[in-house]
DNA sequence: CATACTTTTGACCCGTTGGTTAAATCAAAT
DNA sequence: ATTTGATTTAACCAACGGGTCAAAAGTATG
């Protein structure tokens, strides 16, 4: 019933956590984890079963990391644009500390659609909240009155879409220029809250 | 030197490109497409001579049907919002009819980065005839000053989010239920036309 | 029909890969 | 020091998966 990570168990879930959202769950080795953890193949099935027990840790943890900030949104009873640009704010610099976990998410997600149902659970609980919020903003005249889904869905893509598409961004709008490219993300928060402002404030 | 595709040709590639992109490069195994094309899998070999040759053959496709789209937006010279409009309504058309080569492209590009430099060669020649275009509109008064590569960026990223994201989004904002999702895309291009005119014009 | 050439197949090859196992090493605890 | 249990290893296994090959089936040409 060893609760705490041992130390070895954390060096293997941090080598397997790089290489699986590098590659993804098909693309990655065993033994490439074990080299990357300095150890041993068998070592990992005595403290993760398989592949799949090893990857599901690896996902679980993503996922986590990812998702609830949605809820950092109701939360606080600031104003909404000045919630909204903290999210932004928190939200792309988590992404820019782990500017592949996204793709990862989302490729693993369409490879296992189903699998979705076990890592959310009651997750979006205090969605319909979120909603309340939105359309009090809406009665309130504040902002122009839509479906809430759209700028919640229009919000986290525009955070994260520069990420997941990098290799054509940069290539395309940035010449293969990775410094231009990096300078680009870090403007990028102050251009996604002027952006979805200026769209939905009356 | 057989230029016309044979008809099992044809039915190969067609069945690579039903299993590669839903699988991934990875995810796919040979015999699958074999099974898939109801031949033997040493035909696959006989026709295209290994798994990359095959794999690329795909990829290119899907690629060139995705990518040259933006040229749409140089070419017309009606007025911007008019030509903005068309854009995203034939792109979501097209994204509708494939919804899984975004994810596709996206997740294989980022897996091999470098590779993209084989693919694009000149493609982006007109670009800065787009940015010209579009700061045209800027100093006429018609839109806002901004980068106009901030625009592009939001434009694709609108439209191709919620079908890379669909199990998320269809889980998250709408009860894994697939007829409201499918609901909601279709109400989606009027709603990202309005959200980008709403956010940039002046 | 006979020859030659292309298309298709079943059987096979072999390196890879996830997973197992039994033994060795290590670290307390007695 | 010896026992006991956890950790680590090297060697091995079976299945998988991309790729090959020789022969069969099909097709055209004389």
């Amino acid at each position: 019933m060893g609760e705490i990570p041992t130390n070895t168990e954390q060096n293997i879930l941090n080598a397997a956590k790089k290489v699986f959202i590098e590659k993804g769950r098909q693309g990655t080795r065993m033994q490439e984890i074990a080299n990357e953890a300095g150890i041993n193949k068998a070592l990992l099935h005595y403290y993760f079963r398989s592949k799949e027990k090893l990857f599901e840790a690896v996902f679980l943890e993503a996922f986590h990391k990812f998702l609830p900030q949605i809820e950092q949104l109701v939360e606080s009873d600031r104003p909404f644009f000045e919630v909204l640009k903290f999210f932004i704010d928190n939200y792309i610099n988590l992404i820019f500390e782990n500017p592949h976990i996204p793709g990862f998410i989302l490729h693993e997600l369409s490879q296992n659609p189903d699998s979705i149902a076990r890592f959310m659970s009651q997750r979006v609980s205090n969605l319909p909240k979120l909603y309340d919020k939105i359309e009090k903003e809406m009665t309130d005249g504040i902002i122009k009155p839509m479906d809430p889904r759209q700028i919640l869905i229009n919000l986290i893509g525009l955070c994260v879409f520069p990420f997941v598409a990098k290799p054509i961004v940069k290539s395309v709008f940035f010449q293969n220029d990775e410094e231009v490219y990096q300078s680009f993300l870090l403007d990028r928060k102050y251009q996604v809250y002027d952006f979805i402002v200026n769209s939905i404030k009356t």
